[in-house]
DNA sequence: CCTTCTGGCCGAAGAGCATTCGGCACCTCG
DNA sequence: CGAGGTGCCGAATGCTCTTCGGCCAGAAGG
């Protein structure tokens, strides 16, 4: 792992499509070479997957809000409950007075309720407290050449 | 954007390198017409990239946290002032008691204490409030299909 | 009703790319 | 010194992307 795999990950976060000839000439390595490379990232799990971003607003989610989720018990092991709400693309377990934080995107501020709703219906969960988003100035992927 | 689309678009968020004709096959289309459909997502814009997902463990991110930002000003066009902290993977501006919501990858508890440092330098930034990410249950894109 | 136009699909063909392989250079360790 | 391992190059082959003409179905308009 070293600089050359590092511009490598940067490289394919921007543009995984471009061929490897192309990868290859901007690290200074043959087509085969950067493949190689690219191949052992994947195979490491450096790489998880290759995957097209999808616009959200485009599907129709255009309401993005962070739930604070209160809790009367241990919900280490609630991973799955949260996992079944679709509209629930995060949880995390946090260190603080709520328990769980999670990233919830809908269509409209109704369906964010909804949204709400079942999650008071988790076992465990005594609380939650919707912050919404009123503008997102950016969502990036981490820099690889920048840690 | 019908139902096909939808399903295209799952599929290449799950993976983005598989050929146009397995694509075409599990959606009842031919290899050309899956790519024409995929095409026209892109050119829409509801594909905005295709990318390598990485591991932020990998790279040595291993400590993630949830910042509210508090202002004494308005931060709508604050923009690239948190674009400028790499370890800032999202921005929002929010709704509430805090004004910005952001996201922070650092390698230490350290460096987090030392991206709050910098958070306070941006003008207008009166307080933090760091909230910890114990462990992640998961993190997911949106599902086209349940939209 | 019939014509015309548009949009989407199929199937084929050519160009371009991924993937593999042998060979070579370098480094490390016995 | 020699053996093993690692990483790179360059070429070959097989597959894939990409484009194109042609076809069909549905909409629009006379």
């Amino acid at each position: 792992m070293d600089h050359i795999d590092r511009s490598l990950l940067a490289r394919l976060q921007q543009d995984a499509t471009q061929s490897y000839a192309a990868l290859g000439q901007a690290v200074g390595l043959s087509a085969g070479a950067a493949h190689e490379r690219v191949r052992k990232l994947r195979e490491r799990g450096v790489i998880r997957r290759t995957t097209a971003e999808v616009d959200p607003a485009a599907l129709g989610s255009g309401v993005l809000a962070y739930v604070m989720v209160e809790s009367s018990a241990w919900m280490g092991e609630s991973a799955d409950a949260f996992a079944a709400l679709p509209e629930v693309l995060e949880a995390h377990v946090i260190a603080g007075s709520a328990s769980v934080l999670v990233k919830v995107r809908t269509a409209t501020t109704e369906q964010l309720q909804d949204v709400l709703r079942r999650l008071y219906a988790i076992d465990g969960v005594s609380g939650t407290q919707a912050t919404v988003v009123l503008e997102t100035f950016f969502e990036r992927p981490v820099d690889p050449t920048a840690v």
